[in-house]
Formats: C-alpha cells, structure tokens, sequence
DNA sequence: ATACCGAATTGGAACGTTCCAAGCTAGTCT
DNA sequence: AGACTAGCTTGGAACGTTCCAATTCGGTAT
C-alpha cells in the first residue's frame, strides 16, 4: 500500500543540461522552435529525443493556470445518443487546441458530484455537462469559477449556457404523428426531471390538447434507460387499460417498451404504436426500425465545445441558450390503430 | 482569440489570511483534520468554505509527483461493450482512491496517438487501453514510464499487463455449437489485427480444423463496427456460393451482417445461423436475440484497475496476462441448417 | 574605434501545493 | 523549579514549467 511517487522521468533541466544550454531556451524550443536560432534548436531537439523528454503538463498548468483541457460529464456511457455528442465535443475541442476528458456520471448524483469536483480540482477550463440530472442551482454554484455548458437541457440561467434541440416541438410532433394516424389513446412515458424529459412531456401535453384529447393524456413515469422503459411499459400493460400508441421518452428506453410489448404478446405496430427520441443508430436497425424523433447529435456536442470555447477565447459573459430543431423520422414502428 | 488567464480562484494563502494562521496547517486541514488542533480546524474550515475555496489538483500533483488519475484510452465509444469495461474500471479506480479520465481514440490510430500523448503530458499514473490497435511495440515504448494494462487483447510482453478473454477458446466454443447443430460451411468475418479478432480467427481454424472442416474454412475481412459487418456480409452474399453459418468478430458487426441477411431477404436461422461475441445487452433483445460468446466485461474492467495498482501500490515489476474464460451464450440465431 | 541595434539567450521569480525539520506551548514528572 | 514530552504549528525548500526583464553577441552605421 506504500503510495510513494512514481518513477522519475526526465525535465526540461535534464534536457538543458545535455544541450549545453539554459533551461529556458529548452522551454523555448519546446513551444516556439521558430524564435530560437538554427543550431541550438537542433541540439535541443537532439538532447531532448535521447532523454525521452515529455513536456510535463501538469507543471505547465500550474504557471500558466490552464490546461487546455475541457472536462465532460457524461451521465451514462452507455447511451449511444451520448456517445455521438461526446465524439462532436472531442473533434471540436482537439480543432481548437484543447483536449476532452471524460469522466461518466453512471447516472448517479453522489457519483457526479464527485466527478465534476474532480474535474474542478484538475482545474479544466471548462466543462460540458451531457445528460446531468443535477439541478440548475447548484450548476451554478460552481459555473462562477469556469464556463459550464449544459446539453440536452433548458435552462434559463444567466450564468451557465445550454443547448438542446427543441424538445417541445420534437414531442409535439411525434404526437401529431400519432393524430395523424388515428390515434386518440396516446400515453407518454416519461423520465422525470433527467435530461430533456420535463420538455418532451410538456410537448406532448401540449400537442394533445391542441388535438382536444386532454382526457386520453396518460403519463406514466420511466426513465432514460431500457429497464426504465420496461418497467414503464408492464406498468401500462398490466393496467388492463392499453392504449393504442405509446410515446417514450427516448429511443433506449422506447426499445425497453418493445421488449415488454413482445413479451406480452402483443404486435407493433398492430396492437401498439411506438415512438422513440433521438434516432440513434440501433433505432434504424431492421430489426428495430423505430419511427422516432431525429437530432442532430455531433452537431450538438461541436456546438456545445463552441459555447465554452466564446467565453474562454472571446471572453463572453452572458449566458447563451441555444436551440436546434429536431425532426421526425417515420420507420414501422408507428401505424394506424 | 486572446488566451489569457482564466479568472483566479482562491488558494491556500487566501484561506490561511484569513484563518490567521499558516498556509501549512491548512494544507494540514485539508489533507487529515484529525492531526489539527479542534478551534483550528474550525477556523480554516470556515475560512475556506466563506472563500470557496478548492484545492488545486495541479499544483498537488507537482508537488506530489502524482495525480491519482488513471488514464482510459477507449477505441469506440460507441461501442457498449466498452462501456461496459469502462465501468468497471471508474469503479474499481474510484474505490481505491483514484480517478478514471476518459479519452476516446476515436479507431483512429493518429487520433489515438495523440490521445495517449495527452494522457502522458498529464502525467496520468496509470493507462488503460480499451481496444487499441496499436502495435505492442509502440505501447512498450512508453509503458516504461507508467503502468499500462491492455484490455482485450493478448499480449506476450514482459513490460505491458494486459487481461482478456480466451478468444481462441469461445471463437472455438461457437464453431462447436454451430458444428452439433449439423453445420459444415461455416464462415468467418474478422476484424483485422484489431482488439481481439486474430485469436478469435485462430480459433474458428483450429476448430474447423478439429471437426475435419479444413476445406470449409472461408475467412472475410470485417470490422468491429456495424457497418464492417454488413460489408463483409453483403461480399459473403454476392459470392454466390452462401455458406449455412457465418461467425462475427463482435456482436456490433454481428448486427451488421444480419441487417445485410435480412436485406437480402434470407431467414435467420433459416438460411444462415449466425454466432456473435461479447454478449452485449444489445444481443438480449428480443428483436436480436443473438447467440453469441458472453464475457464478464465489468470485472474485466475492474481486474484490468487491479493490473494497474498492483504496480502502483504494490511494486510489482513483472508483467502478468490474465485470461478469463467466455462462455456460450444460445439464443435464436443459430439452429440446424 | 564607438555607439548602437536586433536577435538569441539567460537567470530568477512566479504558479499553489506538499513535505520536512524545527519551533512553540502547555502540561507532566521528578 | 527545571527538564522533558507530546501535540500543534510554522517557514522554507521543493515540484517542473512559463514569463519577463536583462544580458550577451555579432554585426552595422557613424
């Protein structure tokens, strides 16, 4: 258990010391081979390749306070949807010249705490929060001391920015889908506070009414998690009151509800109409072929990178919310009643 | 575009100010309250909370000559099977005391580089390596200076831990099945050189080899992604000459291969039995239900954490290569031919 | 020769911690 | 009362960089 320091590797000293030169010029050469003269920047080069010298960052941190790091917190890794933002926030933040560290908050709220105070301590520049559950005032609390981007969700904070496809509308729209197709009895399963849950359920709130079927509004609550929406769907199935189509929260958990709609029995969409949210890639599988509603992820995580990056590079202070509409793609999981 | 430096936040100094003591005996409070006298501690504490006061983990770090951050280099995010290890990992890091930072190597060699190359600057204290493609070579090369664990893929290096499944034996373990159900004409696709698709390829030969099958062997080259699978099933399928099974490297590629099978309007397992690996929630679907090669991928995780440590804490120099035997997994995919 | 210039190079002070040896202060023992 | 002890507390030296003002050096203009 002996946690002494680690194997010592070479510095910028040791490499001045072989070059013959100053420490400074070692640094120098390091960061602007340009402004140093022809012959001491090919020792340096030399002393510094023989030495298996690795700038330490940790110590060019420390003097420069940055690290050119921006930290994401990603709920669940597990969610695909996720894992494209993530891939948008890392290509936009390498662009830029810093670098993604990703830390996952296994969609527990003790757990990411713990890792966005760690995220703190490592003193990133800045931080993109991916699916937190975490409520806006304490996001806050600590977005005074960095940029904080929060994605997937709406905010109204003056402090942090967010950016987030248009979930009202998107769930507005698999509702009118729904209409469209005849459907009246169209329950909604929803994830709680979690990410853009509360606006999809207000969209599809909304949606129904403007259809005048507030009496068939139906919610039953799930989460953002194939279990959740199983769990949600075998709540509705067991009921004994079925309706005809059912609107999940987002594609992981609208496959959770396809699995218990199989086990039940029962056909989609035949007997059940199912709608998804995110058009992730195993939604467009044949073999699930869920109609769902489409965002455009990557676009979303450069986006995100872009927020953060205004305020540290450009110096922006107020907070900016941005939306971007989302679309419906239709497939087979949805029909006639 | 002015990169200046970011907002200052309060340090030891400021907490010991205004606590009226010395910048020591905070640092003291901060790393064991317990060796500080009662009031003191009071003090400080209240000074630091009044402050909000963080501690920097850069500037420890320097100091201490660690960072108390393992490093995780994932291949695919996208992939769940990674996400699955990458759980076991943050867990296992986390219990120990340790932080897990996440990079993604986006299956691209240059990109992963560079990911690496980060992570070492960071003087991370130990790497994990989900899935590289790297040459070992390369890894040893800079595994001199920290503890390095590959996951998922064999290695017989005296200097990089690695642990993984026995590949050979599950490819084995699925061309077994698939042979007691009756099949001859069993086809291979792989994945390259990459993660653990070599083994896998040798034992789908040896095996074949085994049951007398040598004429039969037909190898094609995929990937361990979707779109790898459906390319290499649609040259298996224009070939004109279809064989009664077919093999996948990985469940994702599986998925592939069967969204060609069911493009081309062929049954499963009617026309064409066909084997997975990894055992991915996914594969459990009952839309899917794919027979395929189970491995225990959060302990794996976890075990590959424990690699790690074992030189941290405990000093061990020789490299170890644990193997952990996979198991068959039987769904509806795979019947006689 | 002298003064001056620009480019190349340098030394020292930071950055915010931890570590360590040494100092202080009560209290205890003889 | 004096010596000693144990528990707290402290100042200064690291850690490996960057930054900045200052220095050196060869050349050029006067």
């Amino acid at each position: 258990m002996s946690r002494e320091k680690l194997s010592k590797q070479p510095t910028i000293l040791d490499v001045a010391a072989r070059a013959g030169v100053s420490k400074s010029l070692v640094s120098l050469v390091m960061r602007d081979p340009d402004r140093v003269g022809e012959s001491s920047r090919a020792t340096v080069l030399a002393a510094a390749v023989e030495l298996g010298y690795r700038p330490n960052a940790v110590a060019r941190s420390l003097v420069q306070r940055r690290t050119n790091v921006i930290g994401v917190i990603v709920a669940d890794l597990h969610n695909p949807f996720f894992a494209d933002v993530a891939d948008g926030i890392e290509d936009a933040a390498f662009q830029s010249g810093y670098r993604a560290m990703l830390s996952s908050g296994f969609l527990d709220p003790k757990r990411e705490r713990g890792a966005i105070e760690t995220m703190l301590e490592l003193r990133v520049d800045g931080l993109v929060m991916l699916g937190s559950m975490m409520q806006v005032a304490k996001i806050e609390r600590f977005a005074a001391s960095l940029p904080v981007t929060v994605v997937g969700r709406h905010t109204r904070s003056t402090v942090v920015d967010s950016i987030g496809v248009d979930n009202s509308a998107g769930a507005q729209e698999a509702v009118d889908h729904l209409v469209a197709l005849g459907h009246t009895r169209i329950a909604h399963i929803h994830a709680g506070t979690a990410g853009g849950s509360p606006r999809r359920r207000r969209g599809y709130e909304k949606a129904m009414r403007r259809h005048g079927l507030e009496d068939h509004i139906r919610l039953v609550k799930g989460a953002f998690t194939e279990a959740g929406g199983t769990t949600a769907m075998n709540e509705i199935l067991e009921s004994g009151d079925v309706p005809t189509a059912v609107f999940a929260p987002n594609d992981v958990a609208a496959i959770g509800a396809m699995e218990a709609i199989d086990a039940a029995g029962l056909a989609i969409p035949g007997d059940i109409s199912l709608v998804g949210y995110d058009n992730l890639a195993l939604a467009a599988l044949r073999r699930i072929d869920l109609t769902t509603v489409g965002q455009p992820r990557v676009d979303l995580g450069r986006k995100a990178v872009g927020l953060v990056l205004e305020r540290l590079d450009e110096g922006r202070e107020r907070a900016r919310h941005v939306v971007i509409p989302p679309h419906l793609v239709v497939r087979s999981t949805t029909g006639p009643p």
